[in-house]
DNA sequence: GTGCGAACTTAGAAAATTTGCA
DNA sequence: TGCAAATTTTCTAAGTTCGCAC
């Protein structure tokens, strides 16, 4: 297996370890980290902490005040002096000003310098040459006013701008890639392959498969036009598979032209989310069927024929007795209390072990059930497939101000049994069916009011503007409540979007300022300040949640920033040759295990071990701060500044400045598909978006293996016939001999070029086991970057975002241009 | 200033569908 | 054609943030 390495600056680098991913109750996590789990990954644009502690260190070694001592700290942090309350508002003012003052910025810094002039940004400019760092007028401010926050169009006028980026027809590339690609690795002497989320082969065959489709019109990829039947396949004449492109452009421009540009419209005054909104309400799952008499469930050996309501519930458990869930006590001991709470008297006094419960034949039902639903016949598939496709019709949309917005989740989630992550102390909780009486209908007051299910009523309806849901109700296991809303794709959650990557974008413009301010914190007096100055390190360095507090008890045992303990970090003096090193170790958002290793600065590292002192596993690090006070800060030194608005900002300049590093125009298109994947799973890593390894990996990865094994021998095989084709030839003006020997040698030459695919792929696919792209790709990556990184470099973004993201980012590749910088 | 609920975004798993290959 | 793998879609849990009430 080749071992694809990128060519990396050696100087500045992170060993980014992951152990193995997990949802805890998937695996258990202190035992994960085998060798197998661990993916090493040395990584082009990786951390910045060591070049940072460098040049912290060195701004100390000049003479700069040394920290504070503890007792100097105990007696007078409690109060904020009025001097240095002072200087913060002061520097929130130099912030907003310099943002004024500075509509164009332009940078230009050699890596070195940038290492040392900028923090972060330039941290994580590692690889190449010269760095351009363009700091644009935003299209819009977010100004706060009163309570609200108001957006302001600035300089050029945001609706020119929104024209002049008018679509540019795409088309199919008609290109072979992988024989360009092959041809491309092995004239790149200097770019050994590497990772990346869709590299080298699995890419070439998407472009080989693409190709086939444009050229014979054969296949036509569901995403762009509806169905094609395969049985169809062969009986297309030339003139029908004419037709059916003519009608794939004619379906592409009726969608285009039906979309609703609402980024070309002026906005509403703010907080006015709509002025009109009707729909359907939302869909309620099917009634619970009694299971048939054949259908038996057993407790002590006996049957019992369960009451509907027990019978349900028993049924929700059966149904996940191939999962783990159900080998928890928790989940198990949660279940049965919620179970017995929906038995009859006489059940419940019956049944009063879960382990004495059979549940086999349920189970078995249901295996069956899924079983038949895999088996259907083709018609039976379509005629299915055309029933939900008229309950989408029916309850998937809404009107909203005079256009069809598709909803995002307009079915009522089921009753079943509570999938709480990791060590949750809910999970197995009964989730309860909601009724009709639950929800609160959410419309305008002119619209069409969606009618309740026969005999049944909403619990309320109402009409606020002010918020973009449908409909909303209170679920019974944690209590919060829930809500239908539109669709990603949808004019609300765009608008939303696009305001996210501004804010965004305003921080390049006073993050420097941010960042010598929180260095210079680091310092204070005060604990609480240096506390915050230290959080903000982790949240601006290491891409981290802001970690608000929970309810003890309510939830998994997770933390954010703000909520680390003394437990989930370990400092080291000295560590791999590295000094001042923290070592993190803690579970985050979805019981997903965060550790790293990271050379801090001298300051911070002293810091930290302040923080610990006199502490013990259970307290917190940062006990004078919390996500409020930390929010409360940065929105003082630029409106809309909150910790989230950090990764925002560090997942997009990340993407940009890898795009910049890795990319070619002379690279095939492979190759910069290659670069693109890169970039991506450079921001994956660093914020951490990781996957349980598919169930099947182990198996598909042997299958590959074996697949590659059996061509090498094929390769060996056809070499040596190689051999013996060109001996005959020689000196021989038979042309039959000629021929035999080109034929050799192309078997040869896709021989090699197959193994290599194979290889590429198995190295891909590994790298990739625990790892998730399309978290950052959905959610942090500012969709402009991506669309002009497209444009310069010929790329048709159908290669980087599909159909449903090319939706959701409409908004994006519609208004950007070329030279587009973040 | 603190706690709490509402509203929204972010997240990975699981299911469904499509595609590739023998 | 059938199976396996890859990709997309759906689902809903788990976060963050904000504003209001006390």
């Amino acid at each position: 297996m080749i071992r694809l390495i990128h060519v990396i600056e050696p100087t500045i680098k992170q060993r980014t370890t992951f152990s193995c991913n997990t949802l805890g109750q998937r695996s258990n996590l202190s035992s994960c980290s085998s060798e197998r789990h661990v993916a090493d990954l040395t990584w082009v644009f990786a951390p910045f902490c060591k070049a940072q502690s460098n040049m912290d260190d060195k701004a100390e070694d000049r003479g700069e005040t040394k920290s504070a001592s503890k007792s100097d700290l105990s007696g007078r942090d409690v109060l904020e002096s009025k001097n240095v309350q002072k200087d913060k508002r002061k520097a929130a003012e130099d912030c907003k000003r310099t943002e004024n003052e500075k509509p164009l910025k332009k940078a230009k810094a050699t890596k070195n310098e940038a290492s040392v002039t900028k923090m972060g940004e330039s941290e994580r400019t590692l690889v190449g040459d010269a760095v351009v760092l363009e700091v644009e007028d935003s299209d819009f401010k977010v100004v706060r006013k009163g309570k609200g926050r108001k957006r302001q169009a600035n300089g050029d006028s945001m609706m020119e701008k929104r024209k002049r980026g008018k679509k540019r027809q795409r088309e199919e590339e008609p290109l072979d890639e992988l024989s360009n690609f092959v041809e491309g690795l092995k004239k790149k002497k200097n770019v050994k392959i590497e990772e990346s989320g869709e590299t080298g082969f699995g890419l070439a065959k998407k472009r080989k498969m693409n190709m086939k489709t444009s050229e014979t019109g054969i296949k036509i990829k569901k995403e762009e036009n509806g169905e094609c039947p395969v049985s169809e396949k062969r009986k297309k004449t030339k003139e029908e598979r004419e037709a059916t492109r003519a009608l794939k452009i004619k379906k592409k421009e009726e969608e285009e032209q039906k979309r609703w540009r609402w980024w070309e419209e002026e906005r509403y005054e703010y907080g006015v989310k709509w002025k009109f909104l009707e729909h359907k309400g939302p869909l309620f799952p099917p009634e619970y069927q009694p299971l048939p008499d054949n259908v038996r469930f057993f407790y002590d050996g006996k049957q019992v024929k369960l009451s509907p309501a027990a019978e349900e519930v028993a049924l929700f458990f059966a149904q996940m007795l191939d999962h783990e869930y159900t080998t928890k006590d928790i989940f198990r001991n949660n279940f049965f209390k919620d179970w017995r709470k929906e038995m009859t008297l006489e059940e419940r006094q019956l049944i009063l072990d879960l382990d004495k419960c059979d549940f086999g034949e349920l189970l078995q039902m249901h295996k069956d059930k899924v079983e038949a639903r895999r088996n259907m016949t083709q018609e039976e598939k379509q005629a299915v497939k055309e029933a939900n496709q008229k309950i989408l019709e029916e309850f998937g949309y809404c009107v909203l101000d005079h256009h069809q917005e598709r909803i995002g989740n307009f079915k009522i989630e089921p009753p079943g049994l509570f999938r709480g992550r990791g060590d949750h102390p809910k999970q197995g909780m009964l989730k309860k069916r909601i009724q009709p009486e639950d929800i609160i209908i959410n419309c305008s007051k002119d619209s069409r009011i969606a009618e309740p299910p026969v005999g049944h009523q909403w619990k309320e309806v109402r009409h606020d503007n002010t918020v973009t849901w449908l409909a909303s109700w209170t679920e019974n296991v944690q209590g919060s409540i829930k809500y239908i809303m539109l669709n990603a794709n949808s004019k609300l959650k765009g608008e939303k979007d696009w305001e996210k990557y501004e804010v965004a974008r305003q921080l390049k413009t006073c993050v420097d300022k941010i960042r010598s301010e929180y260095q210079a914190d680091l310092k204070s007096k005060k604990m609480g300040i240096r506390q915050r100055a230290v959080a903000l390190y982790f949240i601006d360095k290491l891409a981290l949640r802001a970690g608000n507090e929970k309810e003890e008890g309510e939830t998994a045992d997770t933390v954010g920033c703000c909520s680390l303990r003394v437990e989930h970090i370990t400092l080291h003096d000295q560590l791999d040759g590295d000094k001042c090193v923290v070592e993190f170790d803690f579970l985050g958002k979805d019981s997903i295990r965060y550790y790293n290793k990271v050379p801090v600065s001298k300051k911070v590292f002293r810091n930290l071990k302040l923080f610990m002192e006199k502490k013990q596993e259970g307290d917190d690090l940062f006990d004078r701060l919390n996500t409020t006070g930390l929010n409360k800060h940065l929105s003082s030194l630029m409106p809309g500044l909150t910790a989230k608005v950090f990764r925002t900002y560090n997942a997009s300049v990340t993407l940009q400045q890898q795009l910049q590093e890795l990319s070619n125009m002379s690279d095939s298109l492979a190759e910069k598909l290659l670069s693109y994947n890169r970039a991506n799973r450079a921001v994956a890593i660093l914020c951490n978006h990781q996957r349980a390894p598919p169930k099947t990996f182990e198996q598909s990865m042997a299958n590959l293996q074996a697949k590659i094994n059996s061509r090498k021998e094929q390769l060996v095989l056809a070499k040596s016939e190689l051999k013996q084709a060109k001996r005959e030839a020689k000196g021989s003006a038979d042309s039959k001999l000629q021929a035999l020997l080109e034929k050799k040698k192309k078997a040869v030459q896709r021989c090699e070029e197959q193994l290599m695919r194979m290889e590429v792929q198995a190295t891909d696919r590994e790298e990739n086991k625990q790892i998730a792209l399309s978290t950052s790709k959905l959610n942090y990556l500012d969709p402009r970057i991506s669309v002009a990184w497209c444009k310069n470099m010929d790329m048709p973004l159908e290669k980087i975002y599909n159909k449903t993201q090319r939706d959701k980012f409409a908004w994006a590749i519609d208004m950007t241009e070329p030279d587009f910088k973040f």
